[in-house]
DNA sequence: GCTTACGTTGCTATC
DNA sequence: AGATAGCAACGTAAG
């Protein structure tokens, strides 16, 4: 695959930049002179740096108006009347610079213990000493940002707010939409205008989401294919200069304090040192230490390195720099460009090349931008329906490293101790603990990491996450990590092992990564006696691997449509029948276009598997028969996968019980009960995400229109929007155990008015909803259709799917959540 | 609707 | 040792 030709970085001025970003220069525009251009940059959790920050450079640009001594690099001083223009040479100028960082405990993409939180005080403590330098001050505040940060603004009298964009993770854009909606009164008093700049990424997702036409591609490769329609990314800006002394340095108000130290927060101290340390600088320095290895960058193969490598890292470890925006990933990009030229050898390309890494957190970012619930499984589009084991044994098992399978555990180990992993043993642990051993789900694994890793990124976690239990991106199943060869590949002498896991430190090489295999005298003399000192394997790998191999073709053969799913859920809560949404596809009459759904090949899948399947439920019984008998007194010293502890087997018992329940109607509509109430939640997200892009353009009457439809999602009409009143309870969803025989009428025509009614009144942006709709009707459904009933309803229903609905509302789907569109889409209806 | 090519990184036995 | 075939056969996306 070729790329696009590497760019030169090249600074560019600030007018430059402004022009880039239409909104800044804007509001700089529409300040009244007399008033003080007091600026404000909000430091997020995602761009904790100096360099390569327009925000940051824009506030800068909007409070030194009257100074160009004092302005950024190469800034050409804006026309200006204001009255700090009549301030001349080394007078403090009259406008302030504010640079902020809000610990807000009620904002879930902000570390609240263990490792990641030590590293964000480093952060933010080399955050405040480079500012220092710089002429400038960060302060602190803490509390909810939506109420400390007006405050403060106020009080300041800001007129200029300026942040990093929210990332895909949804919590991240809800602190954003919580602050600007509470500065809508500083908007109107203060004249306050705020504006956002993405740098967290190499690309802006949404002008991403209008190039894939808010379909992203699932494979990297024609993720490839797309950056390189667009070209390469933007080059990165240099960290400001110097500035003259400004800004509320060393002041200390009621509201604002330091870095708070661990201590204060109630954490007590790791007790190893940090092996990565946070901060722009420590970021920079591993950047370039890094990078100074010219063929090292240059034959980077991401497959082959070596995961054992625990002194010194066999990848860059950047990624908890890119997390915390220490480091941007545009200078990152360009950095390594640097290095592919100067090494003077054909570097190696994408997938396996280290700019092929930063591409991949792009593709990630992308598909969770354009993916719904793309956290978890249910009513995630993408994401495979597997029914998971729930045993919460094995979970604590896995996180606490004593899973008796060595190389697992010291991975784990080392996660608990350094906060960090290789990525190779983050899959051979992730592969462990879905589809590999335990078939927990991918969710516990995600959450776990989440919170425990350096580098930890929301888009990142899911979409890794989904890829190794093989529910969404990757899907060879069969292919599964031995938590026995895979590192005695990479490191037979078990170095890794003995030093994460000290109990087998003295363990011969032969036996280190199957300790329970050595004869007990050679345990004793390795003073490690498995059971005692270690423990014994959870599970038997060789026998759960095959067992979970099957239930992974079972899954994936009858893998339902969360899709049409979605897409019929989505219509009935239009109709106000959701008792009817619950079923079958089936296709009669074209020329109605009714759709009707047949539930015991489809819907009753994702939550049940179905009752008929006598193969598996003589399978189950069996594994339910054997572990019985191995109660009544194996002394095998060989483990086994059914050698259960009481709770353990109750935990399957329950499970089993879930999975072969004779009334699956009343669990199966909670469920989809839930998704509709997300799907909703997530409707709303995005029109509040929509309203507030459309505040970023300073267009009034777009700003208008957008508040509207942010209005109507919040307050639905019951009669024509959703709501999540609409949802009917599981009483009231049809009698229990006939859903084979229960059908649901489906008018692609509904589905129609779902689109340009409903939808669009919210905003465009959710058009991307409509889009998944469209998607499900027209292959989903049909396909289903077409297994159950043959070819000529799968046509007819293809026609309906594709006919009247798909004309209007394609056109819509297509069309760039911009300005025009949403002042046309989002007026309120009459009905 | 069908076929075909492709997909960041498996394991084991065999030569 | 390093390469290869067999395993059992998935989904995505394009033609």
């Amino acid at each position: 695959m070729s790329l696009p030709p590497p760019q030169p970085p090249q600074s560019r001025s600030l007018s430059q930049l402004l022009l880039q970003h239409p909104p800044s220069q804007a509001a700089a525009a529409a300040a009244v002179p007399q008033e003080s251009r007091n600026a404000c940059h909000w430091f997020r959790i995602n761009a904790l740096r100096l360099d390569d920050n327009p925000a940051l450079l824009a506030a800068i640009e909007y409070s030194s108006s009257s100074s160009s001594s004092s302005s950024a690099p190469s800034a050409s001083a804006p026309t200006t009347t204001s009255a700090s223009a009549s301030h001349s040479g080394t007078a403090e100028p009259h406008n302030t610079l504010h640079n902020v960082f809000v610990l807000d405990p009620s904002d879930a993409t902000i570390p609240s213990s263990g490792l990641p939180l030590v590293f964000l005080l480093e952060s933010l403590t080399n955050l405040q000493s480079r500012l220092t330098w710089l002429g400038s001050h960060l302060t602190i505040l803490r509390g909810q940002v939506e109420q400390v940060l007006p405050d403060y603004l106020s009080k300041h009298d800001i007129s200029l707010v300026t942040y990093e964009e929210s990332t895909p993770e949804p919590a991240s854009s809800q602190v954003a939409q919580r602050l600007e909606q509470a500065l809508h009164p500083l908007r109107i008093r203060q004249r306050l205008e705020t504006s956002a700049f993405v740098t967290h990424t190499l690309y802006d997702m949404n002008m991403l989401l209008v190039a894939c036409k808010n379909t992203p591609p699932l494979t990297y490769g024609k993720f490839l294919s797309l950056i390189e329609s667009i070209g390469p990314p933007v080059a990165p800006l240099d960290a400001p200069h110097r500035l003259a002394e400004r800004g509320p340095a060393g002041q200390t108000d009621a509201a604002t304090g330091g870095i708070p130290s661990l201590a204060e927060l109630g954490i007590s101290e790791p007790h190893t040192p940090l092996m990565f340390h946070g901060g722009e600088t420590a970021g920079q320095a591993r950047m370039h230490h890094y990078l100074g290895d010219l063929a090292r960058v240059a034959n980077f193969s991401k497959p082959e390195l070596d995961p054992t490598l625990f002194e010194e890292p066999s990848s860059s470890v950047m990624s908890p720099y890119l997390r915390f925006g220490c480091v941007s990933p545009r200078r990152f990009f360009f950095e390594i460009n640097k290095v592919y030229i100067d090494s003077g050898v054909t570097p190696t390309q994408p997938p396996v090349s280290l700019l092929g890494q930063l591409y991949w957190r792009e593709f990630f970012y992308l598909v969770a931008a354009g993916t719904p619930n793309f956290d978890r499984a249910a009513g995630n589009p993408i994401c495979k329906q597997i029914q998971w084991d729930v045993n919460p044994e094995y979970l604590a098992a896995w996180e606490s490293g004593r899973t008796g399978y060595p190389w697992i555990d010291a991975a784990m180990n080392q996660l608990r101790e350094v906060g960090w992993m290789h990525h190779l043993a983050r899959h051979a642990v992730a592969c462990f603990l879905t589809r590999g051993d335990l078939f927990l789900s991918w969710e516990l694994g995600r959450d776990y990491l989440q919170r425990t890793l350096l580098d930890a990124d929301w888009s990142i976690s899911n979409a890794n996450w989904m890829w190794m239990s093989a529910s969404a991106f990757f899907h060879a199943y069969f292919r599964v990590y031995s938590p026995i060869t895979f590192a005695q590949h990479y490191d037979p002498e078990g170095k890794f092992v003995r030093r994460f896991v000290p109990a087998l430190r003295n363990f011969p090489s032969e036996y280190i990564y199957m300790p329970w295999s050595a004869p007990l005298e050679v345990q004793r003399e390795a003073g490690c006696i498995v059971g005692v000192d270690y423990p014994k394997p959870i599970v038997d790998h060789e026998q759960v691997c095959r067992t979970n191999m099957e239930r992974m073709r079972d899954a994936y053969a009858q893998q339902p449509d969360a899709a049409a799913l979605m897409a019929v859920s989505a219509v009935s809560m239009l109709t106000r029948q959701p008792h009817d949404a619950v079923t079958l596809a089936q296709m009669h009459g074209q020329s109605s276009g009714t759709l009707s759904i047949k539930s015991s090949d489809s819907i009753s899948a994702p939550f049940f598997k179905p009752l008929d399947t006598s193969a598996n439920g003589v399978a189950d019984t069996s594994r339910l028969g054997d572990t019985t008998s191995v109660h009544s007194g194996s002394t095998d010293s060989i483990p086994r996968a059914h050698q259960k502890t009481a709770s353990e087997e109750a935990a399957r018992v329950t499970n089993d019980a879930r999975r072969w329940s004779t009334t699956p109607v009343p669990v199966l509509s909670r469920d989809l009960g839930q998704i509709l109430q997300q799907w909703h939640a997530d409707m709303l997200q995005r029109a509040q995400a929509a309203s507030q892009l459309v505040h970023h353009n300073h267009s009034d009457e777009a700003h208008r229109h957008a508040s509207e439809a942010h209005h109507h999602a919040l307050e639905p009409d019951s009669s024509t929007s959703l709501s999540s009143g609409s949802v009917t309870p599981p009483s009231q969803v049809g009698s229990a155990g006939t859903i084979s025989n229960r059908e649901v009428h489906f008018d692609p025509a509904l589905h129609s008015m779902m689109a340009t009614e409903v939808v669009g009144q919210l905003h465009p942006a959710v058009g991307l909803v409509a889009d998944h709709l469209n998607a499900a009707i027209s292959t989903r459904v049909t396909r289903r259709s077409s297994e159950a009933f043959g070819d000529s309803h799968a046509a007819a229903a293809a026609a309906a799917a594709a006919s009247q609905p798909g004309s209007a509302k394609r056109s819509r789907a297509s069309t760039p959540p911009s300005v025009e569109t949403s002042t046309r889409c989002t007026s309120p209806r009459k009905r």
